[in-house]
Formats: C-alpha cells, sequence, structure tokens
DNA sequence: GATTCGATCCTAGCACTGCTAGACACCCGA
DNA sequence: TCGGGTGTCTAGCAGTGCTAGGATCGAATC
C-alpha cells in the first residue's frame, strides 16, 4: 500500500507543478507562450505526461482558474474585514478586485476571459467559483438598495468591475482616471 | 490610365470582400474557425492574395473591428435620436450597445477582447474608434451629473456595459436578469 | 535473488496553424 | 507580335495541440 501511497503524493505533485508551470509562464509571457511543448520542457518531462494529468490545454487554463478564484475571494474578504461600513467595505471590495486583475493579468484572464471548460452560473460550477462569487456577494448585497435582489445588484456591480479590469489592462481606458473612475462607480451603484 | 483604375478598383472590391468573408465566417463559426487556408478558399484566391492586402491575419481581424466600430456608432445614434429625454436615451443607448454586442459577437471580438492591432484612447486611434467613442459621449455627457467630467463617466458607463456584454456572452450572468440589470445600471449610474 | 509483467514515460508523427520564397503565367504597352 | 513586369500560385517552413506505439523501469511473485 505504501508504495501505491507514494506514487499517488509524487503524481498531486507533479500536477501541482504543472499549474503552477503553466500560471508562471503565463504570466512572464501571457497565455500564448504557453504551449504544451515548453511547458512540458519547464516541468522536464515529455508532452504527453500532461495529457495523463488534463484533457487538453484547456483543462489546464482550467485549473489556474480555480486556483485563481481561491485566491480572490481570499483576498476579497481580507479587503472588506479590514473596511469599516458598508461604503469602505464596498470600496476595499471594488479596489482589492482591480488590484488582483492587475496584478495577476494571467490568471484573471484564465477565469474570465479564457475557455477553461468550466460552468458558470449553473448547477454543476466548481465550488472556488461559487465562493468567488459568494464574496462578491456578502459585500455587495447589503449596498443593493430596498426592492432590489442582491444576486442581480452583484451581477451589475461585478460587471462593472469586469468592463474596468479587462478595459483598463488592454489600454482602452485613460489611465490617470484610475482612481475615480473607481470613486463614481461606489458612489453611484451602492446604496448607502 | 484607365487600366490602372480599374485595376486599383477590382483590387478594393477584393479587399471588401476579404473583409466581408472575413467576417461572415467569424460571426458564423467563431473567429477560431477563420484561418488563412479557410478564408483564401471562401474568396477563391490562395492564401497569399491575403497578405498583399494585409500584413497578417491580426490586420485582417483590426479591418473588421473598424468596419464594425462605424455601424456600431451608427446605430448608437439611431437610437438614441429615436428617444425623447436624457433618461430614455441613455437606456436605448444602453440597449442598443448590448443588443449589437449580442447580435453581432464576433465583430464585437474584434472590437473589443481579439487584438486587431490598433490603437485606443490614443492620438493615432483610426477615426471609427474614435468615432464609436464620440457617440457614447454624446448620450451620455448630459447625464454626467454636476462637476463629473463627461469623459470619465462615459468611460464607467462604457465599461460597465463591456462587462455585461461579454460576461453575458460566456454564460456567466443569469439570462433571465438580462432585462432588470440594463435597468439598474441606467438608475443608479446616470444622474437625471 | 532472478524473472515476469504491468504501469509509466518518451519518441515520433499526425493534421493543422500563420506566413513566405520562388517559380510561373498572364496581360499590358510598345 | 513580342518583351517585361505585375500578379498569382505552388510548395514549404516552423510552430501548434494532441496521440499511437514502442521502450524502459520498477514492483510483486516464485
Amino acid at each position: 500500500m505504501s508504495v501505491q501511497e507514494r506514487k499517488e503524493r509524487e503524481r498531486a505533485a507533479r500536477e501541482r507543478l504543472i499549474v503552477a508551470t503553466a500560471r508562471e509562464l503565463a504570466e512572464q509571457q501571457g497565455w500564448d507562450a504557453v504551449t504544451t511543448r515548453r511547458l512540458a520542457e519547464r516541468i522536464e518531462y515529455s508532452q504527453p505526461v500532461l495529457y495523463s494529468h488534463f484533457r487538453g490545454k484547456r483543462e489546464i487554463i482550467g485549473a489556474v482558474a480555480l486556483e485563481g478564484a481561491t485566491e480572490m475571494a481570499a483576498l476579497l474578504r481580507a479587503a472588506t474585514r479590514a473596511a469599516d461600513g458598508p461604503r469602505a467595505r464596498v470600496a476595499a471590495l471594488a479596489r482589492a478586485y482591480l488590484d488582483f486583475a492587475a496584478r495577476n493579468p494571467a490568471v484573471y484572464d484564465a477565469l474570465f476571459q479564457l475557455d477553461g471548460g468550466l460552468a458558470y452560473a449553473q448547477e454543476d460550477t466548481p465550488q472556488p467559483l461559487k465562493d468567488a462569487f459568494a464574496a462578491l456577494l456578502e459585500s455587495l448585497g447589503e449596498v443593493a438598495g430596498d426592492g432590489v435582489d442582491p444576486g442581480l445588484f452583484t451581477e451589475v456591480f461585478w460587471a462593472s468591475l469586469h468592463g474596468l479590469a479587462t478595459l483598463t489592462r488592454a489600454g482602452r481606458l485613460l489611465p490617470e482616471y484610475a482612481e475615480p473612475r473607481v470613486e463614481l462607480l461606489v458612489d453611484r451603484l451602492a446604496v448607502i
């Protein structure tokens, strides 16, 4: 038994190595540079090994996305915990979200831009994704306003953040407006 | 002279054919299906012909994007013209924008999701792009509110629309909330 | 401790991608 | 009618994701 357990441990370790390496490579040189050959070379195994862990490149992206979702949820909760009052919590949430997107562009892409083969807003949505949305809902629900569904409000606020995150990174918005944009969004959308 | 003019006319026609075919193919089967081989086959020329018109695939995407920007600007202006009052104009604008994104997903991708090699929010930004932003600015500027820069407000409102458009199409938002999301966004962001 | 057998991994290759060099053919102007 | 130049195509390069098949290594058995 012990031998098999060791093998399973090693296998799990290698799987983590693949995901971590893919993420690192993507952050360094973009997802286009994450080819199966380069990835295999970096983990010092041959290509087919990747396919014994994942169905294909898409599933590797999905794995990075799930890892990112867990991190993001934790960061959002930490940011809101450190803030006092609904207004401050929402502002902290917004900044933490945009900060995460800016610091981890490849992970953000894996989550929301690329096809990682994950289901969203459905029954079979993976737990980390549900939890990340829950982290948003926790702080945003309290400022949705009377008669407005918290889920609906969260979707709208999230979409706005997502738009800001992606358009900012694509260089489609003026850099000097970054902070006022957040202020405006929070002031207008949230009902304090 | 006449011969050369005819040749230039034919060349221009073929260029339009390339862009139209690329767009059609992208709308039918997604941008992944728009390969240089397939595109060449559809226009009944060989691959290298594409490269006598465009530097590469990226420039073809860019051409589709510019065409889309012009259309979008016209649609947005038509929608706002038909509405009475600032509130109705903004709501019409939002619906027209999301409608365009939903009806022309490939064009929308070319504009805001893919790399078409175009400059944004800069000096050398192509006119159609500047004009599309101007179309947004025209209706949104009047509801920015006192002391709020119209450009800043437009960026935020646009980002929200963009977020809704992309997340909706990626199946990341609940379909049944589509209309209330727009209502909420307009009610909260716009100062009427 | 030798041997068999199965899991594990790698080499090689497929069909495809964007892009390009060089040969060919055709058409215009003389 | 003929030469020259423009325009187009064939063929090929390096790279992509993915996979079939054989080789190798190590664990369990006799």
